[in-house]
DNA sequence: ACGAAAGTTGCAATCGATTGCAGAATTAAA
DNA sequence: TTTAATTCTGCAATCGATTGCAACTTTCGT
């Protein structure tokens, strides 16, 4: 209706020949305003249908109340969880959530985490991408004095709190179940080692082979991107391989999954040729045939710890905070794929 | 490093002994600016870590080269898909994206909406929730003079330009299939009808039904929020109705998904005894077994074409633009839950 | 009734960048 | 050499809200 596209505080001042001060303090509940003006205030602004110009009062107030998320891709579960718990948190205390993906790109990430930063986002939560090798992106925040915590992908160059999951008991755990389930030559699709996380669910692996008195062998461990493509590629190459396994810790659920696919094209059978297991619960996990033993991950509570985290430092950032790193428990589920005992 | 938290334009004016406007066109390229010192500045920009605050920036030139999205769940595939459309455009154009979810919760959504308005975005891209059944929060924008377009969850009762996918369409050659495939007796879980594409998903069945000479029977048609459990509830009252179906039409996956498993669990064939047919085409669909047929909806392509109709008002806002309702085409995936015909 | 204390409101500067207009400096034209 | 045209730079207002401080009004104790 009315084009007057802004109402400002100004045009409610100078409707009730009152300050645009008093108006201000007034919207804002101060109580050096006596009640009658802030109730008079109040009502005339919704009146006017004033709104206000949150850029504006940023920039006096140098706080924006935003926090940025950057995350690889927002079509994973697990991520997508953590941006609810996220969410959840941050609105319940007043705070504002920008969501960027980085496509596991270096490139759009290191613009990501500069728009946010022009954007004087209060704080940041991250979990890098594969790619990511160097942390200059990220130093600007630390150098600005703007929290940052990471989570699940995080790094280790720079001082943060960090919440992860338990990778390393996570690959133990999986690996130890495959034995139980008899298998003697178990193989590993990972990925990117420059991600700790992948290192340790690797390590995990390792040592509870070595428990066992198993031997670690090369060229049973292919270190990939994890995608549908790459696991494809990496099942071709291991049923290829001089020794052939009969199980398989697929780093992701993604990759197990297109594991299955081509050992049931094959004629293999799953689980009773080959076992498999991934990483992450996907919800597709749960529905494909046969369903996949995989881990799951706390992300929505990972979300919360990690918003609160995040806003406790927004809150106070005077004091300097000796930095915590959380890792969460995880869970196993043992499905159809990996069951080769009834 | 250096706290000093804030480098301006100012600061760097003082250190050249220039004005802030001076440094502020030739960081802008401005070519009344001799070269000499534009790239003088420029150099001593990146020296002192400048980074501009756009906030301040945005406050002049009232423009924030920000697009608000409101989707309902960020973790459907559909939707993600969308958002990647969007966020590739957006970003090639010098936008930047923020992404809420409104979780389907009617409050949530205002909230939100008035969050964007609040934060002066350049324009709104929606697509409401399940429980929005009115529309002031979503007026303002209109009346405000700020570009919205809407995507598939659309709203007739305002004036935009809005994508859709051809629903109508979708449902009426998915139960034609159906019918194709031998089936008599064909069951309808709809959505909630107060959203359109639900209207028409249905609308397209009933029309196919009848085109066929069969008949619309009521009690076939169980109209719910097709979530999973909501999709259990209605395969068991279909399963207690007086006649029984042989095919059903799932307005979407999800519902599609849960009506399987159920169906399996209590032995009855899929889709020997009962066809099955989703609606999105999620990516599990694919991967469970039997593979669920569904109607494929080209996300990324609306995203795409959403980011450009938001971008070409916003930069054109003083004309009047004609509001179009692009429909865009579907596409059958035949898969193995409906092909009771070899 | 008078001064102090408490209660209200306004003035004006500020946050950081942008921009119309004017003024200074340089160059070209006459 | 003088004037006009061109180039370059600076002044100061502006965007909308916030906030320290001053000023004014009312209330109250004595």
């Amino acid at each position: 209706m009315a084009n007057k596209s802004e109402v400002t505080i100004h045009d409610i001042a100078k409707k009730l020949n009152l300050a645009a001060s008093t108006v201000s303090r007034a919207l804002q509940d101060n109580p050096v305003i006596s009640s009658g003006t802030r109730s008079l205030v109040k009502r005339i602004a919704l009146e006017m249908g004033y709104r206000p110009n949150v850029q504006a009062a940023n920039l006096r107030t140098r706080r924006t109340n935003t926090i940025g998320v950057v995350v690889p891709l927002i079509n994973r579960y697990f991520f997508s969880s953590v941006i609810s718990g996220i969410e959840e948190i941050a609105y319940g205390n007043g705070f504002t959530v920008t969501i960027s993906q980085s496509n596991d790109n270096f490139e759009k990430e290191c613009k990501i985490t500069q728009t946010l930063f022009d954007n004087r986002v209060d704080g940041v939560i991250v979990s890098i991408g594969m790619q990511t090798t160097t942390f200059e992106h990220l130093k600007l925040f630390s150098e600005r004095n703007i929290p940052i915590v990471f989570f699940d992908r995080v790094v280790d160059e720079i001082e943060a709190h960090k919440i992860v999951v338990d990778d390393y008991g996570g690959g133990y755990r999986v690996t130890e179940h495959l034995i139980n389930q008899g298998a003697k030559t178990i193989a590993h699709i990972g990925g990117p080692l420059n991600l700790k996380i992948y290192v340790n669910r690797q390590k995990g692996y390792c040592d509870a082979l070595k428990k066992a008195g198993l031997e670690v062998n090369n060229s049973l461990i292919i270190n990939t991107m994890l995608s549908t493509e790459e696991g494809t590629e990496a099942i071709i190459k291991l049923l290829n391989n001089e020794t052939r396994p009969d199980a398989i810790f697929c780093a992701n659920d993604t990759s197990a999954l297109s594991v299955i696919v081509y050992l049931k094209k094959k004629g293999i059978r799953v689980p009773e040729d080959i076992a498999v297991i991934g990483f992450s619960n996907e919800p597709f996990s749960e529905v494909v045939s046969p369903s996949i033993s995989t881990i799951k991950q706390p992300g929505f509570l990972m979300g919360q710890k990690a918003a609160q985290l995040i806003i406790q430092q927004i809150l106070h950032k005077k004091e300097e905070p000796h930095f915590r790193t959380i890792v969460m428990p995880t869970e196993i589920i043992i499905r159809e794929s990996s069951q080769k005992k009834a």
